[in-house]
RNA sequence: GACCCUAUCAUCUAACGGUUAGGAUACGGCCCUCUCAAGGCCGGUACACGGGUUCAAAUCCCGUUAGGGUCGCCA
């Protein structure tokens, strides 16, 4: 390769690798320590499948003394979006996944491996390509879309692999002259690395989640740098910043995993030490049609991580659901340990099952959150709800700005310790219609409560009304519920009333399911003693008024 | 089509050659009970199939089948 061909290739004005190298040492960590990273495209869109790496790879890093960084992978500028890094980063913050290096919400890229944007390093990735080029390792290929599509076609047909390999590699063998030409001519050129695999041949790669993966060896000569904007493809990208910045775990998706040859042949290639890839199964969805699917972006919208904020599910619940899926021991460890936070749980990365995909279980990611809720008090709720409600629903913030000391009283019904709390509330967005009756008197619908009769039901009102007392404890409350209930020939005993049904106009609980329509305006509430005394004796005898 | 990964209750999973195959969620029942939500107790349901290896297999090996993934100048 000539000089005159190779700054035909690269224009610019690039640094040398060596120059680069001195720019970006290697780490000084303690031995063992973790370099991990989540490496998103700016979408506009955090996908939970990745949401679910990155937090693995965090755990992992923030657990071995290391270094968790966030690195954009925006090489593909079709796909790019306006604000879509802050996604990103409101997402991790959220969740309180944090990165130590790459993009910040307000201090713009920290971190000595900067940039940690991938089309900011494009002269790093040219310098390198550069240099592979001139070793004979990379080449210019010249062949235009519809040759590839062509080649694709006619490799499909014959039932042959597809790929740029063999005698497939048309550019390969260019003679400088060739080259020349074609440049000279304005051809667009892609750079494309010289394989050394051998597909007959095979490679063990040992994998963090896997075990000994056999595969066989890369063969195809891809693409490193685009033709379009001269920015690396994935393979390129991750090669280059992952030497440069440390890596020494790579978490991901088992999509990748046959592409492992492809990456460990460019590490050997530079001559680099490996990173350890571990590649976790990818989270799946049942599909209509009953077989399983990737979580997809079209059909699930809880495929994206910012589905749970909108809905108010408690941050821990998604984290302590996902952890659930890395490490299934978490629930025990859990439950032992009922009140320690879940970044506190010690994941162990070889305890990751090593399966097919979980399916995305939304019914158990409930479970999980109510339990979650059940272990905060009444001010954590109220302050979750009223974040979640600043956000997503204004009007009902400003009711709850404006009870506070109410509200708190409604999240304290039955508020236990732990698992004997209410679960009926587990994400924000349910609260305000858990709450309306308390702020809304509720229409009085006598259909709920047939087939008693009208005139019992007036008297019961009445006469509970009367000697109502927001003082009572419960057990008072449900004495003078009793009463009444004696007082008009209810069952104030439910054993009393199964033996002997017709002898009574009803029981004790129909006395209360009468209060509880009239002032709930439901069948269904929370403690109903509690209810009354929130809403206090006025407010109380308005709704017990019953007309005639 | 080629290559790879995976296979235990409905779901997530435990088991790392010897267990009545365990737990959680879901489901059903009973108890508790002013309704609901809880809580307590109990219950049913699983080693994909076929061959080996072994005294012994859910576990190791091979095959079959099934599901998933990859085969882009997307990541």
């Amino acid at each position: 390769m000539t000089p005159e061909i190779l700054d035909l290739l690269f224009p610019n004005k690039l640094p040398t690798v060596a120059e680069i190298e001195a720019k970006y040492p290697p780490r000084q960590l303690p031995e063992g320590a973790v370099v991990s990273r989540l490496a998103p495209s700016p979408t506009g869109y955090l996908h939970i499948g990745n949401f679910y790496q990155g937090f693995m790879a965090e755990r992992l890093a923030h657990q071995h003394n290391g270094v968790f960084f966030l690195r954009i992978e925006d090489t593909d500028q079709k796909r790019e979006i306006e604000g879509a890094v802050d996604v990103v980063l409101k997402a991790l913050a959220h969740y309180g996944v944090h990165p130590d290096e790459g993009s910040t919400l307000d201090k713009g890229e920290v971190g000595v491996y900067a940039p940690y944007t991938q089309s900011k390093r494009k002269d790093i990735y040219q310098a390198y390509a550069k240099e592979l080029v001139a070793k004979g390792a990379a080449y210019p290929c010249f062949c235009s879309e519809e040759d590839v599509e062509m080649r694709r076609k006619v490799q499909t047909k014959q039932g042959l692999r597809p790929g740029y390999y063999g005698s497939y590699a048309k550019c390969r063998n260019l003679t400088d002259e060739e080259i020349l030409a074609n440049l000279k001519a304005g051809k667009p050129f892609c750079i494309r690395l010289r394989s050394t695999g051998d597909y007959s041949k095979r490679i063990v790669v040992d994998d963090l989640l896997k075990g000994k993966v056999s595969l066989p060896e890369y063969d195809i000569d891809v693409v490193i740098i685009k033709a379009n904007d001269g920015l690396p493809t994935y393979h390129f990208a991750h090669l280059i910043d992952d030497h440069l910045m440390g890596t020494t775990h790579v978490i991901r998706g088992e999509d990748w995993l046959p592409s492992v040859p492809l990456h460990i042949q460019l590490f050997n290639l530079m001559g680099w030490p490996l990173p350890q890839y571990g590649h976790h199964a990818l989270l799946q969805k049942l599909g209509e049609d009953g077989k399983r699917r990737k979580i997809s972006k079209r059909l699930d919208p809880e495929a994206n991580i910012a589905y749970f904020a909108e809905h108010g599910y408690p941050q821990d619940a998604v984290l302590e659901y996902l952890m659930n899926l890395m490490n299934a021991s978490f629930e025990d460890w859990r439950k032992a340990n009922p009140t320690i936070p879940v970044m506190d749980f010690p994941m162990d990365i070889h305890k990751i099952s090593n399966t097919a995909g979980a399916l995305f279980d939304m019914v158990k990611l409930n479970s999980i959150a109510r339990e979650v809720v059940a272990r905060m008090t009444a001010e954590e709720v109220y302050d979750k709800v009223l974040t979640w409600a600043k956000e997503y629903k204004p009007e009902f913030a400003t009711v709850l700005e404006n009870n506070r000391d109410k509200c708190i009283a409604i999240f304290n019904i039955e508020r236990g310790i732990g698992t004997k709390s209410r679960k009926d509330l587990f994400k924000w967005e349910d609260a305000e219609h858990e709450m309306e009756f308390f702020f809304n008197r509720p229409a009085y619908d006598e259909s709920l409560l047939a087939p008693l009769a009208h005139e019992d039901i007036q008297k019961v009102a009445a006469e509970f009304a009367a000697i109502y007392d927001p003082a009572d404890d419960n057990q008072a409350w449900f004495a003078k519920v009793k009463q009444v209930a004696e007082q008009n020939g209810f069952a104030t005993d439910m054993k009393a009333y199964k033996a002997d049904p017709s002898g009574f106009k009803g029981s004790v609980a129909d006395v209360a399911k009468i209060l509880r329509v009239a002032i709930t305006g439901r069948v269904q509430s929370p403690d109903l003693c509690s209810i009354m005394k929130i809403l206090g004796k006025d407010e109380v005898a308005e709704r017990l008024k019953i007309n005639g």
